[in-house]
DNA sequence: GAGGTATAG
DNA sequence: TTTTCTATACCTC
């Protein structure tokens, strides 16, 4: 009774993605031939990332420019400090792997990391299993096609993992496998599976789209992603059974937790860690100062902490709870500590609930300073705006230009608050020093309608914006008539209100299912046999190609050494498939393969128009496009 | 709803 | 904590 919350629940399967030094690999799928050189990214004085062959040649994160020109001279630096190119990659990975979800639950973390809950996907191939034949089993990544999917050795976990044992005693572990307790071995079954489907994700994401990435999978959020760092990059970390200590057996997952430090444990954060530090220490934790970045603290390990009898549940709550921190803190991190984390993997959105746009300046104290820098950052906004708010660019999918030839596009969501955000820089202190602070604040009102107008301009929409709302918000925020001095200003859209057909959107088809390659979108139609003499299976050649899981481990082994593949993208579909022609299981037209993709898109954008009352003119273009 | 804090990459 | 620019969740009033 007495941790009936803290027990955990091992039920799910969660693979966390981390795609490998993501910036660097951005310009390398834009050019592959950056792949075998060192190449590092620049933002302002620092490099924020390097590949792995500059990696070798003494470039590391974080480094000076001036060192890593030193210590490598004839590294290739590129510069980094727009995003969007980030963004824009970063999207097509989540969407990439979105699809792959059947329940929709997959979460993104920055730019570079995913979480998917594939617990009903693992489920189903449970049921699928054929006992006496474990080792020729075959995994189905689609309920509706049972031809896709891959064979894969549901007796072998895919690619390393992690055990207490492992590396030292691995006979002594495999034995103890058949000891464990049934729940155990369910467990071992389900994982084993997650480490498969994270394999055949993991080869999909590098010849789809030309990205390695670093994978962890196990029963929680946390320690998928803290056991992924284990093997890195370019490979997958399964956290293995037993994940309940016996008498027998200590639990793996404590086991490995025990050995990190606390602030490395996932929402342990500086301020948390520094409290833990100083309540286990009996003392403040000392600081290295001088360090550029980051690591300024004493360690003390998850194993010190949870083995200082005082340290409960209440204690901690006691020790962190405070004005601003989480109701039930000391819980949370009592079960964080225990490698216990029940927050779900949250469903995939279509909009952010936020885009702010936001510069920082030496020197920003006149008025007509700020107005400009108002201007230039509510412009990028509704920029933004545009961009991530609205329905998906049809840049990409020519087909579709053909069916809506004006701005046809709709809102995904409308934000319904403007933020203004300032960092005043601290007056002088009486010795003539001046403290840092990075404190902020803010002022909020409704954003106005106007700003959805899409007839208008981007440029005219700011002035107006920066007059009618910026103006009188900052003169909220400053009341005093000069004096400024500002550090930094954020302007930001907020309180994201989903329009009726993002509603509709969610419910049915996803935005996701139209990001498919072509040979994903064949699950969803039938292939006519009056049309296709071919034989049916060649419909699934290209995936029982990517098979074998040894086979699949070499490939994504030799990454480094081999060419992108990002135009697979376009290619690897069967060239027989080009000339089949498929009926759409919607609403029952028949057409060529190429103009599935923007019919597809026609279903999810308007499903109301294939109520035949309501059809409208532009269903006549569908039908003379095809 | 408004304004703030903590955490993350 | 201090490097910058975002994004999210959750607190108090």
């Amino acid at each position: 009774m007495a941790h009936a919350s803290l027990r955990r629940n091992d039920n799910r399967i969660i693979i966390h993605f981390d795609y490998d030094c993501f910036y660097a690999a951005v310009f390398e799928a834009e050019d592959p031939a950056l792949k075998s050189l060192p190449l590092a990214v620049q933002q302002k004085q620092i490099i924020v990332t390097c590949n792995y062959a500059a990696r070798r040649r003494g470039l590391y994160k974080l480094q000076l420019i001036t060192e890593a020109k030193k210590a490598c001279p004839d590294a290739i630096i590129v510069l980094g400090e727009d995003l969007t190119r980030f963004r824009n990659a970063s999207k097509s990975l989540y969407n990439f792997l979105r699809s792959h979800t059947w329940s929709d639950r997959a979460e993104k973390l920055g730019f570079d990391e995913v979480w998917m809950d594939v617990t009903d996907i693992v489920e189903y191939n449970l049921a699928l299993l054929n006992q006496n034949s474990l080792r020729d089993s075959f995994f189905q990544v689609s309920r509706e096609d049972p031809t896709q999917g891959f064979s894969y050795d549901a007796l072998t976990v895919a690619g390393q993992s992690w055990s207490a044992g492992l590396g030292t005693r691995l006979q002594a572990q495999e034995l103890a496998l058949n000891d464990l307790d049934a729940l155990e071995k369910d467990l071992h079954l389900r994982l084993t599976l997650g480490s498969h489907f994270a394999l055949f994700l993991r080869q999909r994401l590098y010849d789809n789209l030309g990205y390695t990435s670093t994978v962890g999978i196990a029963t929680s959020k946390l320690v998928s992603k803290l056991v992924g760092n284990v093997n890195k990059p370019n490979n997958q970390t399964t956290m293995l059974p037993p994940y309940i200590a016996t008498e027998c057996y200590p639990s793996n997952i404590n086991a490995f937790l025990d050995t990190h430090d606390i602030g490395a444990v996932p929402w342990i954060g500086f301020k948390l860690a520094q409290k833990i530090r100083e309540y286990v220490l009996q003392r403040p934790a000392a600081f290295q100062t001088g360090l550029v970045y980051g690591g300024s603290r004493e360690k003390v390990m998850v194993g010190d902490v949870r083995n200082v009898p005082d340290i409960t549940s209440s204690s901690l709550e006691k020790l962190l709870a405070g004005p601003g921190a989480p109701h039930g803190i000391g819980t949370k991190v009592f079960g964080l500590l225990h490698g216990i984390d029940d927050t779900e993997v949250s469903q995939a959105r279509n909009a952010p609930r936020q885009i702010s746009i936001e510069d920082s300046y030496v020197r920003l104290d006149n008025l007509a300073q700020i107005l400009e820098q108002l201007h230039s950052l509510t412009l990028r906004l509704l920029q933004r705006m545009r961009i991530d708010l609205l329905e998906a660019s049809d840049a990409d999918e020519p087909a579709l230009t053909s069916l809506n030839e004006a701005s046809t596009k709709q809102w995904l969501a409308k934000p319904e608050i403007l933020r203004l955000t300032t960092r005043p820089r601290l007056p002088l202190n009486p010795d003539g020093t001046r403290s840092r602070t990075f404190k902020r604040i803010s002022r909020s009102m409704q954003l106005p309608n106007f700003v959805f107008n899409l007839a208008e301009s981007e440029q005219d929409l700011t002035s107006r914006l920066v007059a009618e709302t910026l103006l009188p918000l900052f003169k909220k925020l400053h009341p005093e008539k000069s004096g400024w001095n500002l550090s930094l200003v954020n302007v930001a859209v907020t309180g994201m209100v989903d329009t009726a057909s993002n509603a509709k959107n969610a419910e049915g088809r996803n935005i996701a299912s139209m990001f498919k390659k072509q040979d994903d979108f064949f699950a969803d139609f039938k292939v006519t046999d009056e049309v296709s003499n071919k034989p049916r299976e060649n419909v699934t050649e290209q995936t029982e190609g990517v098979n074998e899981s040894d086979g699949l481990e070499k490939s994504l082994a030799s990454v480094p050494d081999i060419e992108s593949d990002v135009s697979q993208w376009e290619n690897d579909s069967d060239g027989d498939q080009n000339l089949r022609d498929v009926r759409c299981s919607e609403c029952g037209q028949l057409m060529p393969h190429f103009a599935f993709v923007a019919h597809e898109r026609y279903h999810a954008l308007e499903p109301w128009r294939f109520k035949a009352e309501e059809r409208s003119p532009d269903d006549v273009d569908v039908k003379d496009s095809v």
